[in-house]
DNA sequence: TGTACATCAGTGAACGCGCGTTCACTGATGTAC
DNA sequence: TGTACATCAGTGAACGCGCGTTCACTGATGTAC
């Protein structure tokens, strides 16, 4: 039902480890982390319970590998947006990628979640934390771009990183939009975007939220 | 061994309630909010693990509680810091308020974890929702005393609430510090805080968070 | 002040549940010759 | 091309665990008279 190759009816699935992320994925957004358990992934991924321990020693394993799929969708996300906006003016560009971060946390609420639970995913893997530095690298990417700046991969992060103002730019600026996804998310805001409906209230802030952010990161970085 | 009125050791525990929030408490700051079981609390209290029916329905409830009151106590610790630093100028007032609410992240990282963690605690519970709102009531005071202006009380809160400039100024504000505290409990910041140590990372980025908050929030009310 | 009775908080045994783990197994796939 | 053998992924039964829930019970406390 959830493998993709189909018929392999055997012994041999074919590639379980990959419907096994895709079942926790799937699973993640209907239940939510509490709901992940490896049985419960071995059901949706149509095997026996016993046959994961093939591919992960256990469920924080898998998650963390999850999690680690989604910072990389999210990056993906934020390059796409900086760079299908490069005609933009910088405010516009930069209250973008604030937007599609947001969006991203309001699409995959559960997935955004998990990326940011130490607890379940562990900061020890090592494939998670490099995923977590290519988003790194993404919001650093619009800070410099917003300033004019040279764009930064992941390759050029390590040296970039090191000036202190560009670090306290990102650091600024992620921890705002991160904050405002995170409350949204948690429901800290019901009050206020019952008014105008949460789309509204969700457009309205990230534009105001980007704006100010963009005139901050040009004061700044002219002083 | 936790009950504070000691040797009554019938079959009436005193205030099993407040026993079981207590156990409820420390058991989170040792195991993390997973770990959180109705039989573990009872069994912290020292009672059979059939107890806490009387008093919670279930878990959820028993944190939902365990929230507000987290809730609460960030509230105390944010209006003692504006009320006690009257005499200082707004820019260092207003840095302490954000410093407050990191230390009370870092100093009880799963209490704050779980104030907001919707789906453990639920939006339904209604002294949850008004703690939470205090809080918010707190940092709008700190806004409004950035600004010059009149201190923000839960009773206030509601009027002042639809000043739209107002409603933002906090959004922004609270956002910020918001995700500067969550991505340092959740080890985003880890490879930059390990080059000066987490203290200084911390106070580093505070004052400056701080100071750029402050001087936009001045900017702001002046357009 | 004393007695009878109702209430109510906490007990402890019992139950079913889903979980992770173990293990002998099966049978498909890959490799040596 | 065919045969023998090793490897390896997935099976299914079994186990122990901690959990929440139920329920008849106990005995302390409060109240009526």
């Amino acid at each position: 039902m959830v493998s993709g190759s189909g018929s392999r009816s055997g012994y041999h699935h074919g590639d379980l480890r990959e419907a096994l992320l895709q079942a926790a994925e799937s699973l993640l957004e209907e239940e939510g982390v509490a709901g992940l358990t490896l049985r419960a992934c071995a059901r949706r991924a149509g095997v026996s319970h016993a046959a994961p321990k093939h591919h992960f020693a256990d469920i924080a394993d898998l998650l963390a590998e999850v999690a680690a799929r989604s910072f990389d969708r999210l990056t993906a996300t934020l390059d796409a947006e900086r760079r299908g906006s490069a005609a933009q003016d910088p405010e516009t560009r930069f209250t973008g990628v604030f937007r599609a971060y947001v969006n991203f946390a309001r699409r995959w609420p559960d997935h955004f979640r998990l990326m940011f639970r130490w607890d379940r995913v562990g900061p020890e893997n090592e494939a998670l934390s490099e995923a977590a530095a290519r988003t790194y690298a993404a919001m650093t990417s619009s800070v410099t771009a917003q300033r004019g700046d040279l764009e930064v991969t992941a390759e050029t992060l390590d040296e970039r990183i090191r000036e202190r103002g560009l670090q306290d730019d990102v650091i600024v600026a992620w921890s705002q939009i991160h904050g405002f996804a995170m409350l949204l998310l948690e429901g800290q805001f019901d009050g206020f975007a019952m008014d105008e409906g949460v789309d509204a209230f969700v457009e309205r802030n990230v534009s105001e939220i980007g704006a100010r952010m963009s005139r901050m990161l040009r004061t700044t970085v002219s002083n």
